[in-house]
DNA sequence: AAGGTTTTGGTACTTTAGTATGAGTACCTT
DNA sequence: AAGGTACTCATACTAAAGTACCAAAACCTT
């Protein structure tokens, strides 16, 4: 929750600060209220994309052609199925860390999971398991 | 070809030693024609399953939905094809060398063309390309 | 029979993959 | 606020995978 609460107060102190900003111009008549405007646009459009981020995060965003149901009941997570999208991509553990901007050892722990998920001894062995639980578009 | 003499030369030996069987018979009249018949008859049999397996030996077996033309266009042989395969079904080195019946030496050979003539960094690399050009079916 | 390709296999390494364990942070639900 | 889950990452291994080079036998074609 801290990050959230960060980024609200960040954003009502940017909003002040934009308020205060929108009196001294009125005062001073320097600043156009279009660009005051503009900038308050600016700000909620933020919000709105962060709400948006925050929600759609929410859920595992797959092909509407897999089963997502199936991932659920597989226990996979949202993070170990892109890790698995990425396997059948023939990513290598360090292109996957790198694409997802995690550390090696962080991809190693999602396919270790997900080996013992899909009941699989190596990655090609998933990646078949996968298909045939329609869990990976072919 | 030293097989095939070897292999031809025990089916002529059969053949004669069958002959000779049904001399000996017309004289005892111990063992009946049928059986004489019967037994000639298997090893034309096998004759003929041995020269359709020949014949058969030439083409790489593949199923209709891939293309073969493309395989013989990478320069992948038959044996590699099969390993291939393999890999696709989610088998270990170890795990086809068994099935294959030869080393696990022979098999990471064939891997290692492969990843060349696929020009993939990885096996799961070389399922993607390989299913990409068809030459896998999914 | 000669020559090219395929198949086989070994040795000796280097590089990835995968396991086991522990642990901190973030997030969501109750 | 507490508990559970997801995500992150590290260390220290063990186990596969993959590379490079070489070499012999089998097979096919000419």
């Amino acid at each position: 929750m801290k990050k959230t609460i960060f980024a609200f107060s960040a954003l009502i102190v940017a909003l002040l600060v934009l308020f205060q900003l929108s009196k001294y111009t009125y005062v001073s008549g320097d600043i156009s209220m279009e660009v005051i405007i503009a900038a308050i646009a600016l700000v909620f459009f933020f919000i709105g994309l962060y709400i948006n981020k925050k929600v759609a995060k929410k859920g595992i965003s797959v092909p509407s052609s897999v089963d997502s149901k199936k991932i659920a009941a597989l226990g996979i997570s949202k993070r170990e199925y892109e890790v698995l999208v990425h396997i059948s991509k023939g990513m290598s553990n360090q292109e996957i860390a790198e694409t997802l901007f995690v550390s090696e050892s962080t991809v190693k722990t999602h396919v270790s999971n997900l080996l013992v998920k899909l009941d699989a001894k190596r990655r090609t062995e998933a990646l078949k398991k996968a298909k045939e639980l329609q869990i990976l578009s072919n």
